[in-house]
DNA sequence: GGATCTCATGTTTTT
DNA sequence: CATGAGATCC
């Protein structure tokens, strides 16, 4: 019995328990991805339950994913037919399976993401006579994602007050719209999918048949309706197995409930419960670190978390200037440590918002060193992106008016604002969305509309052009219709205007279309549904040895050797919006246990002094939550206002950090043209790096050598290739150099940075 | 009809 | 600052 062995004794009991409700409440690091993998093999392989009657619900693909490949790695075979993914794609699968039963849906339903939603809700506001400005669309769209996760549907709702009556009314609109465009949202596919259980009693009965145990990961982060379905499919044989943690519940304002877990001991009084307190991952310094943070919770079940991993590094906590110095300290470190022998990939930069990766990214940049961005503006977030999967949505759906308005004049192909409404209206006199209208002028050439003068051979033309590929989908690959796409739109003439943004959007399009005929034998329906579902912490490329940048939301679940956490101040983390909610702030320290318990060997806590919001720098506030880290496991004490610097009149020791690049950062490298050993402090990022990390004390590293370039000067650089030296100048601690590269152009370079040879 | 400009406006976290 | 909406001009 391999999959048994190196389990301790919880861990045992719960891959092993028996039959019926069991609640496995895990600690960070406690192995609870394992002891999901390894029962769901052991019921296939020792209680011989065919995988197919197996459903395991995870959070991201990216943990279905890599559960699967476990858990063939465990059987020696794949699980075949085990139904393993997120509830947005396992509800998406059985709605497309039972689209019978959805009138007025069919099962080429499209899902709308964040963007969609919006417009939906501004066509909403617009049917009601309602101002968008009085009613913004996101907090209108907030109170219908609210209701949905509580499944309460439009007539349920109930209107405490005035502008929730609005929001009543929108939804119902809403809804109207959604169905007209053969539509769902995110939320839509739990709810539709719990509607379809509680209205279609052999539906339900189907799938009650078909999955005899259900598992259940991240189980604190279900909300009400998700966890309507897992009671309605548990119902009968009462075999579910969740498994969760309430202090890594961080998903609050999505509608998740952590009280799903009292409720589960309520509904299951006889639920055995499985508590898992060994921690595997971290050192004994950063499990007490997080365990003192978060004690600071009330109303919390206490769970007595341990590990085998004695000492260890202890946490390091720095103050830089402001936020850019943030992200060289960062930078500077990794660097270090990477010389240190630490892979680049075993390294993670953490943030409250994305907004704060920018900083980090352009520190990577100007050291030349690659990184992983999770997030942010994500790939299929980019405009030229979403307008060829528009395209592609309207092949597949042309009642789909949301992406019909994207495309109809993108790029502008002369249907004006005046064409649009006349075919608007018309396509509504005759009960039909926009794309269904112009369709119908491409296959019944004698429909009687009332198109004259200059509007008439735009609309014939893109009529043509979209029959043309509606035609083709019909049996060829979804790439084959991209390319139909782009070169009937000319796509790149529009999009790629000659600047480098442009050559990047048309980048970004290739890599679609790459996509797309990665898999030839993919159904449009299936391409769109696999778009509308990937997350960004999916796409994460195990493959690249680069540290990776991402939100702590999106860390849940991962781990590193070394984790940096950024933007340690009031109102960053904690969030400002949490500061006059308790409840918020008791998340957002959560946010910040999860964070901590993501590290295994080492902990680096930052914050700024001057932090840019708005684009304007505003005074910064050490976040209370470093305060509740016990002294004696931060190096050099834990001292909420260092004194030696605070009151300092001047913070010139981090106005600019003498860049330690990796060619450059051995100690010492004090060449002949290297300045007086620095009666100046070290740098800033020789005082990040904690003196454990060093062998051997030894004396503060001098600044770079600098080697001497003259105006006309030949150097090499490794990318731009040889040119001369245009300009040198001295600034502070670094030279900048000026140089034309004879088929780059002129560039300018900080000589630290560059490493430029010199050409004789 | 379309491009370009200004202005204001507001930023948490995401399947 | 960065995006979006509205006005203005071509």
């Amino acid at each position: 019995m391999s999959f048994l062995q190196g389990l301790n004794e919880p861990q045992r009991l719960a891959v092993t328990a028996g039959d019926g409700p069991v609640l496995v409440l895990a600690g960070p690091g406690s192995g609870k991805t394992r002891v999901l993998t390894q029962r769901i093999a052991y019921l296939i392989r020792e209680k011989r339950v065919p995988p197919w009657h197996i459903l395991a619900v995870t959070f991201t693909n990216k943990a279905a994913r890599e559960m699967r490949h476990r858990i063939e790695a465990l059987l020696g075979e794949p699980p075949r037919g085990l139904t393993m993914g997120t509830f947005h794609g396992t509800c998406a699968a059985m709605l497309r399976r039972e689209a019978a039963h959805l009138a007025p849906y069919t099962n080429e339903f499209v899902i709308f993401d964040a963007d969609d939603q919006r417009q939906v809700v501004k066509q909403a506001l617009a049917d009601l006579n309602l101002d968008d400005k009085k009613f913004p669309p996101a907090r209108m769209l907030n109170y219908i994602s609210a209701a949905k996760n509580e499944f309460i549907t439009p007539a349920e709702y109930a209107a405490t007050n005035y502008v929730s009556e609005i929001a009543r009314r929108v939804y119902a609109q809403y809804q109207k719209l959604l169905q007209a465009n053969n539509a769902m949202d995110f939320d839509d596919l739990l709810m539709n999918t719990l509607l379809l259980f509680d209205q279609e009693p052999d539906v339900l009965a189907k799938y009650q048949q078909r999955y005899h145990h259900i598992l259940v990961d991240e189980f604190q982060d279900t909300n009400t309706t998700q966890y309507g379905l897992l009671q309605r499919l548990a119902l009968g044989h009462g075999n579910i197995f969740v498994v969760g943690d309430a202090d890594q519940s961080i998903y609050k304002w999505r509608g998740a409930d952590v009280r799903n877990i009292n409720r589960f001991r309520e509904q299951y009084p006889a639920a055995q419960m499985i508590l898992l307190e060994q921690n595997y991952r971290s050192t004994q310094i950063i499990l007490d670190a997080a365990k003192s943070v978060i004690k600071h919770n009330r109303d919390r079940v206490h769970k007595e978390l341990f590990t085998d991993r004695q000492g260890g590094a202890k946490i390091i906590i720095r103050e830089a200037y402001d936020d850019r110095e943030e992200a060289v300290l960062v930078v500077d470190t990794i660097a270090r440590l990477v010389l240190e022998g630490y892979e680049p990939g075993d390294m993670a930069v953490m943030y409250r918002t994305n907004a704060q990766s920018r900083a980090l990214e352009e520190a990577f940049l100007t050291r030349g060193l690659p990184y992983k961005l999770v997030g942010a503006t994500r790939f299929y977030g980019r405009r030229e992106v979403k307008d060829i999967i528009a395209y592609l949505r309207l092949v597949h759906n042309p009642a789909d008016a949301i992406s019909f308005n994207r495309i109809v004049n993108t790029p502008p192909r002369g249907i004006g604002k005046k064409t649009q409404e006349q075919l608007e209206s018309w396509a509504a006199a005759n009960g039909w969305q926009p794309g269904q209208a112009l369709l119908r002028l491409a296959t019944d050439a004698d429909v009687p509309h009332p198109f004259v003068g200059r509007a008439l051979a735009p609309l014939l033309t893109f009529s043509a052009m979209l029959y043309e590929w509606v035609t083709l989908s019909d049996g060829s690959g979804v790439g084959e219709v991209v390319d139909l796409i782009l070169q009937d739109t000319r796509y790149r003439d529009y999009i790629n205007d000659g600047t480098e943004e442009g050559e990047e959007r048309w980048a970004n399009v290739l890599e679609l279309r790459g996509v797309a005929n990665a898999d030839a034998e993919i159904s449009l329906s299936a391409f769109l549904e696999q778009v509308a579902l990937v997350s960004d912490v999916d796409n994460l490329e195990e493959t690249a040895n680069a540290p990776t940048l991402l939100t702590l939301h999106a860390a849940k679940g991962l781990e590193f050797p070394i984790v940096f956490i950024t933007g340690l101040e009031e109102g960053i983390l904690p969030h400002i919006r949490a500061f006059e909610d308790m409840e918020e702030l008791a998340e957002e320290r959560r946010l910040f246990y999860v964070g901590l318990t993501r590290a295994k060997d080492r902990l680096y806590l930052l914050h700024a002094h001057r932090r840019v919001a708005y684009g304007q720098a505003d005074a910064a506030q050490r976040s209370g939550f470093l305060q509740e880290i016990p002294g004696e496991l931060v190096e050099g004490g834990n001292h909420g206002s260092r004194p030696d610097r605070r009151g300092s009149s001047r913070d010139w020791q981090w106005n600019r950090p003498a860049p330690a690049s990796i060619n450059q950062a051995r100690p010492a490298a004090a060449g002949v043209n290297s300045p007086p050993p620095p009666r100046t402090p070290p740098s800033a990022a020789a005082r990040f790096v904690s003196p454990t990390t060093r062998a051997e004390p030894r004396p503060e590293p001098a600044l770079p050598a600098r080697p001497a370039y003259r105006t006309g000067q030949r150097v090499r650089h490794q990318r731009f290739g040889e040119g001369f030296v245009i300009e040198v100048k001295r600034t502070g601690d670094d030279d900048e150099i000026i140089v034309a590269f004879s088929g780059e152009g002129i560039k300018r370079l900080a000589a630290s940075i560059a490493n430029l040879e010199l050409v004789e």
